[in-house]
DNA sequence: TGATCGGGTTGACGTGGATCAAACGCCGGG
DNA sequence: CCCGGCGTTTGATCCACGTCAACCCGATCA
């Protein structure tokens, strides 16, 4: 490989961590800065890190210095308490930030695991700290995130507390349909990365459990399931079972 | 009334309301501040609001301008979806904030309400930003406050998804002790501030379940329960409950 | 002092989801 | 092409907690 390559493709590498040239940048952390500030960003998010399926981002323990963005890829976050019992927090996927919970103590609190290969940027902390002083929107916007990980923690907490097993699968369907439909992807239509188990795991529910829950979603004619492929056919239905009145 | 009298009156709120003279800025934002930065906190400080019990401190749906340090009492806050389930989201003691919630969507998210007559201090969350791109430390410190918050959601969330009824009652009371402790109150006896529903709630359970649980805990002599005065008796004991093997 | 009321306790019973167990089907390797 | 393994499905049984209902107790008020 000559010079001129080497250099051609480094260029490349560049532009492509970029987030001005990013097209997440609507969904990410670069959402209402001007062409200065982006800059500025840019020259923040330096590092990329490319996972493959099973890989941990980070895990429990480890000292916390960046977070993370996904620039593509799945996630699963989860917490471990000593007697073996543990519980995935949430899934991830492209625009969402990862590391979050390191900020109270300077050191992760739970694991980050790619559900399949994934790519993400490391933002060191203290930078974006220091960024977020400078650009007014950006401090704001990064508020917003952590102040809609409570909201989306209450959320889940709501679920795990009032709800039965088939709202919560459901309440799961939902969430992930419009979140794929943020994305551009088809709402009705996608390929779980998880498994049941993880699946169960975040809704507080066995495997078995869930996949009762599948099967009966599929006889009712709410979906059609294909091991991991699922496909919504009727969105209003799954929407009715969520809010079913109890006493 | 004289003038002297009301301009007495008046200095005097001022030096009580003031973060510099605050038995909590130990415990509240202005950790770590020195004098010159606490007293930019105190101009932004400016507000109290004392409410009785059962006030409203906000309710979800309404705007959201400021987030409140609780200097004195106790308040609750929960959700409601549509179908008229709630959940309680969390219990607040003195020294912590409220209203992060309301950052994501510049709308609160939920309802907070005070269990007991309570004073908090309003913080408008437009002058927190901006004094904190000046003042690093508090910047900082606002951040691991937001990230404890997130951390602690996962906490409720494991209990939610893994324990049974029994380890989440021990796991809220250590909780509750461990607070107590850390405002200098005694970590071994303490008056609940909410009823057996209002802990049923938060902790995914019916009221009935609660109370079975007290009763047993105060049979196998872990705790003596008088209504709503709680003396934890082994503190172990408790503990070792709560990280029962389970298949 | 007795009546009322709201929160708390206790008991009897029902049930949703856990548990245990077996079998299925997809997928990669020989 | 068959084999072995893992994730998933499905069935039978069990049990923790919910539900329903009665009762208790302390606080408040007439």
């Amino acid at each position: 490989m000559s010079t001129n390559d080497a250099t051609a493709r480094l260029a490349f590498e560049v532009v492509k961590t970029a987030c001005s040239n990013c097209n997440l940048r609507e969904l990410c952390l670069p959402i209402g800065l001007d062409a200065t500030e982006l800059r500025k960003l840019d020259e923040l998010v330096s590092t990329r890190r490319r996972l493959k399926r099973g890989d941990h981002l980070y895990r429990a323990g480890q000292s916390f210095e960046s977070i993370y963005a996904i620039r593509s890829g799945f996630f699963k976050t989860d917490v471990l308490i000593e007697d073996g019992r543990d519980q995935v927090t949430g899934f991830q996927m492209t625009g969402e930030l990862l590391g979050l919970d390191g900020i109270s103590s300077e050191v992760h609190t739970c694991n980050a695991i790619a559900l399949e290969d994934s790519e993400v940027c490391a933002i060191p902390f203290l930078h974006l700290e220091s960024l977020s002083r400078q650009i007014h929107t950006l401090q704001h916007h990064f508020h917003q995130v952590m102040s809609r990980e409570i909201v989306r923690d209450h959320g889940v907490m709501m679920l795990l507390g009032t709800m039965r097993a088939e709202e919560r699968l459901a309440a799961f369907l939902l969430n992930l349909s419009q979140r794929f439909k943020a994305r551009g992807y088809s709402p009705a239509e996608f390929n779980l990365r998880m498994s049941r188990d993880e699946i169960g795991s975040y809704l507080g529910l066995k495997l078995e459990t869930v996949s009762r829950a599948f099967s009966r979603f599929q006889d009712e004619g709410l979906l059609s399931v294909h091991q991991r492929k699922i496909r919504i056919l009727n969105t209003a239905g799954l929407k009715k079972l969520m809010s079913h009145q109890r006493v």
